[in-house]
DNA sequence: TGTACATCAGTGAACGCGCGTTCACTGATGTAC
DNA sequence: TGTACATCAGTGAACGCGCGTTCACTGATGTAC
């Protein structure tokens, strides 16, 4: 069922040699115990694909990681910190995808349409981070809700600053900016919530289509928007 | 600890006639029904306050409620049927708020200040719904999450509908009405989700005032918009 | 290089607990005559 | 009105189950000499 079960206690070398120095597929102590701690972790980012991580126990976690119930203890304290731990991962990911866009230098002309696609690469790419952030934002446990809140409401005044130096925004203050960034990012939420349902093209490409004309009615506003019938 | 236990085994009546005709504090069987029924749902929802419905047990609600676990079933085949039921009447509540502020036939000049505010007093009133509805749209139970989606695709196009009837938006394609009411409805969402965790005055001022420039940037655009710095 | 001891990731058994569901029951309410 | 029987909301005990957490343990890896 699970061809990721981490090292079990049987030797991997069965070389002839009595190994003195460490053969080639032979890890470390150190360093089982590393791969055992991301075991768990991608057991828990997998599980969490159809469950909430307040419906995911510590016993179906370690079984999925293929270790034993009471070795959990030896790489987190409790399920709450490793759900913390998925938030800084999944978080860490998400700023990833950023920080490439804005590197990117976007063509002026296509800065919606560039973007969605960003979006749309980063979070089928990363899609069980993705459903996690999306679902855990809103219910699950007090201490996470807060953590993701800290995380998006710093994106969003990172998003903010990029803003500034649009021609036309740079006379804003500060708070209207960050209302304007909130805008936007509480669409790219709604995006990548769509996203994460729809699986064949067809469905992606008629998100893409709405997403991009989304934006570019809170960027053109109904003023100058013309509707295309 | 509650007050609201529903009827027990002991008659009510302590009438000395033989009580053939039904005394004034005596329900019938059906109401005494009726009334354990609704204690059951109030008591779910004064749960779901700091849980989240997939974290609730069928044994805690009862417990709740006051009866024993067993008789949960007299009222609902399983935990998943409360959940639905607990949406519709969350719906029933949410469209009431929103047929009041259809009839109101509001100030054409203060259209978004009008609406934030029967917005913010709607949430207010009916707090534990908002909070069920905006905890388990994207988590919990897929039955829950599904039907849930299902009654917000309705309010949007409903709220589409009528922005048809603005001057201005009637020419629009129905598919960029949609849109538009999509981005009013996601705002309502997160003022909604941000009026739940404020609880002083103070706190809600502050978001009624960026709640009303969030939606007049969607309303008059980049374009049009002028910070006030 | 070889030996003796320390470390510690992972084991497996055990515990008490709250869970959902079943069942035969009780006794007040409802109904037929 | 009075009586005899039917209905059925709510009871309480019982069940088997998966849970989180603890504990002494094992044996491979690491280290000191």
């Amino acid at each position: 069922m699970n061809s990721r079960t981490p090292s079990s206690r049987t030797s991997r070398s069965g070389r002839s040699t009595k190994a003195k120095t460490r053969s080639r597929d032979t890890l470390s102590r150190e360093e089982r115990k590393e791969a055992t701690r991301r075991a768990i972790v991608a057991a828990a980012l997998r599980l969490l694909e159809d469950r909430s991580f307040a419906a995911l126990s510590l016993r179906e976690v370690t079984r999925e990681a293929g270790i034993v119930p009471a070795a959990f203890y030896r790489h987190f304290e409790s399920m709450e910190a490793l759900g913390l731990v998925l938030i800084d991962e999944s978080f860490r990911a998400l700023r990833d995808m950023l920080r490439g866009a804005r590197a990117g230098k976007l063509d002026p002309n296509r800065v919606i349409e560039s973007s969605v696609d960003i979006l749309i690469d980063g979070v089928n790419e990363r899609r069980e981070h993705w459903r996690f952030i999306g679902r855990e934002r809103s219910s699950g446990l007090t201490v996470l809700r807060y953590a993701i809140r800290t995380e998006i409401r710093l994106i969003t005044s990172e998003l903010a600053i990029d803003l500034a130096r649009f021609p036309g925004l740079n006379t804003w203050s500060s708070e209207d900016l960050n209302i304007l960034a909130t805008l936007f990012v509480n669409a790219m939420i709604s995006i990548a919530e769509a996203i994460e349902d729809a699986h064949d093209p067809q469905a992606q490409e008629e998100i893409r289509r709405i997403a991009i004309k989304q934006l570019r009615m809170i960027v053109v506003g109904v003023t100058g928007w013309r509707s295309e019938g």
